[in-house]
RNA sequence: GUGGCCGUAGCUCAGUCGGUUAGAGCGCCGCGUUGUGGUCGCGGAGGUCGCGGGUUCGAUUCCCGUCGGUCACCCCA
């Protein structure tokens, strides 16, 4: 009989990379505290409907992405795609646009899921960390959170990246560019890939991210939502970019940057890392103002925010991840009858918060002080029933070798002076 | 969902123009040291050559199918 296998595009994570990726979640949500954003966890599953109404019906995400199932109760449930739509539900139901002080600032981290072909830096369940600042329409912070998720690739250990950022503009603007610009679609209709000619009338702006041949031609010459952009936002835009200009931030203006995700408006951005293939966004974001209303809030509730993968960090690391911590010190048995003693001074250093680790199976000392270079530690301590007779044990420093004795009421000190 | 490439030891891979006992490196275990690792030497364990079918005297090798992996497209983290 074959072993069970796990799900396919569901990565198992062991030494050392999980170490590794732990450190990159962790300097994510380090970078999110220190800009005032408090950690918040929601569902990994929400009613269908928060994703079909919040993400958007046009998009792919949506539209062939989704992990959909009936639960027992005949309700669509659908595991989370992306973190936003879920994050601003909660805030919502909770509460947060009437109460405390705006704007509220969140960040989460957790697992994320899209029915996808896996390849590389995409599997089926990814892990994102994220920051929303819910409640405040504000340059001073859209430009806080695009330069918050730069400095928390760089903690990470991120080298070479690209910015790349966009305004689009507000809803107010949508309509008549859609307008304008499924005008200019309708002269080329027959040369349209089906994907575009389908998705058009819901949104039109997808039509720039269609790769088709042919299609770089004819989007060449349509007309840019740059252009339809109110002045407000424009100059809410430019006052964006140089509040992260003057923070040193090289940005590249993409004004086809759209991102596949209809609730942005305004700031859009995307996060760009050398050595991960095709897939070289590492987190990316923007502002959405219109999306508390498409989750039924009566009034608008603005929000701004960003993720970043864990996954695809990790790949752009590479040989850079960080080593995971290891054992500082390995006890080794000289005798096997003393295994208890070893235990025993085992579990005392473990107290003391020294990392401490042992072996087990009753090998023989030479292959116990092979496992004790094996794990990385600095010292070896040998236990013997000639120690044990004296009261003392054998501190070895395992990359020099040398060797001494310590009385046995003095090894704590030892090991952590 | 579509396409390319790949499935041989725990891992990375070689090999068989179809032929009798399928190899290497790394890792693992043991011996060289009866209490001392990282180097070295010697030895050992470990393989239905992904699975099913076909062609053949004979298939791990050729053909078909299938499953799995991987990369890319679409899109995104």
């Amino acid at each position: 009989m074959d072993i069970l296998r796990g799900i396919k595009g569901a990565p198992d994570w062991l030494p050392p990379e999980a170490g590794a990726f732990d450190a990159v979640e962790r300097a994510f949500l380090d970078t999110a505290a220190l800009g005032g954003y408090e950690r918040v966890r929601t569902p990994v599953f929400e009613p269908t409907e928060v994703f079909a109404r919040g993400v958007g019906a046009s998009t792919d995400v949506v539209q062939k992405e989704m992990y959909t199932f009936e639960d027992k109760g005949g309700r669509s449930i659908t595991l989370r795609p992306e973190g936003t739509a879920g994050v601003l539900r909660a805030a919502l139901e909770a509460g947060v646009p009437r109460s405390g002080t705006l704007p509220v600032k969140w960040s989460y981290a957790g697992e994320f899921f899209r029915y996808e072909r896996p390849q590389a830096g995409r599997q089926r369940q990814f892990t994102q960390v994220g920051v929303e600042a819910l409640g405040a329409t504000d340059p001073v912070l859209d430009a806080e959170v695009v330069l918050l998720g730069w400095e928390a690739l760089k903690r990470a250990g991120v080298g070479e990246m690209t910015l790349r950022i966009n305004t689009l503009g507000d809803r107010v603007d949508r309509p008549a560019y859609h307008e304008r610009l499924n005008a200019y679609l309708d002269d080329f209709e027959g040369d349209l890939p089906p994907d575009v000619a389908e998705r058009r009338h819901l949104n039109p702006m997808r039509a720039f991210d269609a790769k088709a041949p042919g299609m770089a031609e004819i989007m060449a010459g349509a007309p840019l939502l740059a252009d339809h952009v109110n002045d407000e936002a424009k100059a809410f835009h430019e006052e964006v970019c140089g509040l992260l200009e003057a923070e040193g931030l090289v940005l590249t203006h993409d004004d086809r940057l759209v991102r596949g995700l209809d609730y942005y408006t305004r700031t859009t951005f995307e996060y760009q890392a050398a050595g991960l293939g095709a897939q070289n966004a590492v987190g990316g974001g923007g502002r959405y103002d219109g999306l508390a209303e498409d989750l039924g809030w009566p009034e608008p509730f603005p929000g701004v925010g960003w993720a970043l993968g864990v996954d695809r960090t990790l790949l752009a690391l590479g040989e850079a991840a960080a080593p995971p911590p290891r054992a500082e010190v390995f006890v080794v048995a000289a005798d096997p009858t003393l295994a208890p003693q070893a235990f025993g001074l085992v579990a005392r250093l473990r107290r003391a918060g020294v990392a401490a680790d042992q072996a087990f199976a009753g090998r023989r000392m030479k292959a116990q002080l092979k496992l004790a270079d094996r794990s990385g530690a600095r010292l070896a301590l040998v236990l013997g029933a000639d120690e044990l007779a004296r009261g003392v044990v054998t501190v070895k420093d395992l990359a020099s070798g040398s060797q001494r004795e310590v009385a046995d009421a003095e090894v704590l000190a030892a090991v952590t002076g």
